[in-house]
DNA sequence: CGTAGCCTTGACCGCCCTCAAATTATGTGG
DNA sequence: CCACATAATTTGAGGGCGGTCAAGGCTACG
């Protein structure tokens, strides 16, 4: 059931033919569940396969000297990990549930015999892989480039585009039950700034982020503060909400319509 | 010539057998020859297959409003990129040529080709990119968590050691004809600030860059700086040099066995 | 209803940025 | 080989974004 709209969201991301998609899915183990907090894996062990997230949210991470940590990228319903382990390598990092979390493990070594009988699976696990650089190149302008504001601006446009794609965002809202301190590992602020930035967003009345929600107020206001460009996460059959307070009355471009311009002024 | 050593290099990281490398050979087209600062690929573009890279530097770098950029990955000879081509995506970023370079392309449909016939060769490029992303993720620590100093040590460290496994390495140097500002994009610092944080190591007589050569001078120092943990480049068949005051005198625990232990204290 | 975690705000500090200028490579034409 | 132009490196002075320390308020849950 969860199994498989998460698996549907995979085949998308991976773009997976209907076959494919069933074989993936012939392999799956049912939902193992795991409470909030709960390590998923450790760095340096090898992962027993590649896991597929039906429910909740997990986290890429390396631990710190001094209990800090550095989330590298946040994993959503559909989202897969544990790639590394097909190809025998070892997890440079570890991978934690953030949430109560429902999740299918695909053993490595079905996947690699998929990968032979279907050439479509071992490209749709590179183009994953693929995504998901595109995503920490992102992130690392983040922590790098952007100001806080900037920064968090654009982690709450990937974040609401990318639960809009698994259907887990309402208009301009989504479920986001993460704490300050969560945000603050992400983009490499201390929880005590991240907390200061998210009052000005707040206050600016561009987003607000309360008992694990976040309500796009001002999405234009939201998508010029991170200069966000939607390409980068793949064709996501999803956009940015439209100005609520004059919803649908003024057919003008929307968000993704312009980005889609501008992403792809090549060729 | 230079094309078989790089695909060996190649085969290495990507663990193909003889089989598949020389498959590979036979569709690489002969090498393309690039000035210094050429562009290879721009953001939007899809690229007509993978590069590989026989000789020179490249790297990979986000354009940023104001002339500045991020850089987000070296690219050395063995490395490929372009491989977003064989999954359908369009760029993301750009990729640019740091120094004269030979550059060997393999067209993504024969690519795509390869991968139906040889699945080694599919997994292969799922573990470089696997492999980059663990690069990447140590990236995003150098410039989020580590300090200046800290990030450049952990630069240096694994440029070396990339350089050295592709056999560009002498006992304790390295060719890396970089400039401040290039390294500075890397780090997310000011060309100010990376030329305080390189004359200080360079005063410390832990590292010295002159005239685009890199010298190693205290190994143990550098790597103690950066904490720096060579696991997440894959099972390099190499190491940072010994120190060449006292070097194979004494069998003590080399620098990966120790960093094993300190990197999983955490749950 | 108490305790623990999370959120919020204030005060102060430091790493790194910006601006600016001097000095040293690098390269180019005569 | 030299004169010049350009790029790269080096050093100084001053400022700001975000960190750290600290305290108080809010919320959840046993």
């Amino acid at each position: 059931m969860l199994v498989r709209t998460a698996m549907s969201l995979l085949a998308r991301n991976a773009q997976l033919s209907v076959a494919e998609q069933l074989a993936l899915e012939s392999v799956c183990s049912s939902a193992r569940r795991y409470v909030a907090r709960h390590p998923l894996l450790r760095t340096g062990e090898t992962a027993p396969g590649v896991f597929v997230i039906f429910r909740g949210i997990a986290c890429r991470f390396s631990a710190l000297p001094g209990g800090h940590a550095q989330i590298h990228a946040y994993l959503l319903p559909g989202d897969v990990f544990g790639l590394r382990a097909v190809v025998d390598l070892p997890m440079d990092h570890s991978i934690r549930a953030m949430t109560p979390m429902d999740v299918g493990l695909i053993p490595r070594e079905s996947v690699r015999a998929l990968g032979e009988q279907f050439p479509g699976i071992s490209n749709g696990f590179l183009r994953l892989s693929q995504t998901e650089a595109a995503i920490s190149r992102q992130w690392l302008l983040n922590v790098g480039q952007r100001s806080a504001f900037e920064a968090l601006a654009h982690l709450f446009c990937e974040l609401f585009l990318r639960f809009q794609a698994a259907g887990l965002a309402e208009q301009n809202t989504c479920a986001l039950p993460l704490t300050q301190t969560d945000l603050a590992e992400a983009l490499a602020l201390s929880p005590v700034h991240l907390n200061r930035t998210l009052m000005k967003m707040r206050r600016a009345g561009i987003a607000t982020l309360t008992k694990g929600k976040l309500s796009i107020l001002d999405p234009e206001a939201l998508r010029d503060a991170a200069r966000f460009d939607p390409g980068y996460l793949g064709e996501l059959p999803v956009r940015l909400p439209t100005v609520p307070s004059e919803s649908g009355t003024s057919p003008r471009p929307d968000a993704f319509g312009i980005h889609r311009e501008a992403a792809r002024m090549h060729r």
